[in-house]
DNA sequence: ATGCTATTTAGAATTAGTCTATACTCCGCA
DNA sequence: TGCGGAGTATAGACTAATTCTAAATAGCAT
């Protein structure tokens, strides 16, 4: 994605272009993919980028809260950040830690269960762990 | 669960049940439900006993290498353990922090996408997150 | 009793993430 | 041209969950 694109992309979901926000933008937003901010930093990091841990954690909490990416929890010892904010699956692979998109349109449901009183759906989320074959 | 139940399921599950671990098993699989690890390590504090932190993770982990619970990943800032080990769905209130059970005959689904080449399906989890109702 | 293996333990170490207090940047305005 | 304030960025201290390590213990077979 192109410097002007992403600045406008920012601008559009409220969120000001800073040097550091593009950055970050930059590097998660460039395809679809599902970094850690570890891995986000270490990106950086090799460009030669010099923004803060602190900065980065705090502008991927202020692209999520505006949808411009979301979290995802496989694994519970760090959060991914996944470019694709529409509603689609994974694939979770358990031995190489692997994670992928799963179109929603390969997924449909014949039924759901109702939702529990005074609650309301945030999303449904599908994942498909896998594990590598050995045979 | 009376004891003699726990002892010959740790067994069975080709687990040795001493002490540590029938106390461990006594709090997780009394009824189902949906721990961390320091809950069950306050849970057991409360009740007197004096395992240590390091065999109640050692157990856990061992508890789910065998299959007799099944680690769970809604938060990822801690595992939870659920009792349940038959495949089952869940709904996660992201208010609350509240985990339930959804039956696996309350979904179905009409469709699923192919399997990546070389991989084999472990499981199939649907994740509904909510909101509490605010209106 | 002795030795062997599995288990438990306290506490140190690690890791991801959050917090805090200070510093910088940009802008309107005197 | 300089001041003030809002919004950001930063280093580094801190926290929470979990893992590691090395030493103690338990239980069983000689």
């Amino acid at each position: 994605m192109a410097g002007l694109d992403i600045e406008r992309l920012l601008q559009r979901h409220g969120v000001m272009p800073t040097l550091q926000r593009r950055e970050v933008a930059g590097v998660l937003l460039d395809k679809p993919q599902h970094l850690s901010a570890e891995q986000i930093i270490d990106c950086l990091r090799l460009a030669g980028s010099r923004v803060s841990k602190a900065t980065v954690y705090n502008t991927l909490k202020i692209f999520s809260d505006c949808g411009l990416v979301r979290e995802v929890n496989v694994d519970s010892t760090r959060k991914f950040y996944d470019s694709t904010t529409h509603a689609h699956h994974h694939f979770y692979n358990v031995d190489t830690g692997e994670l992928n998109d799963i179109p929603c349109e390969l997924v449909d449901f014949l039924s759901l269960p109702p939702l529990p009183q005074g609650t309301e759906q945030e999303s449904v989320e599908v994942l498909i762990r896998l594990r590598s074959k050995t045979d």
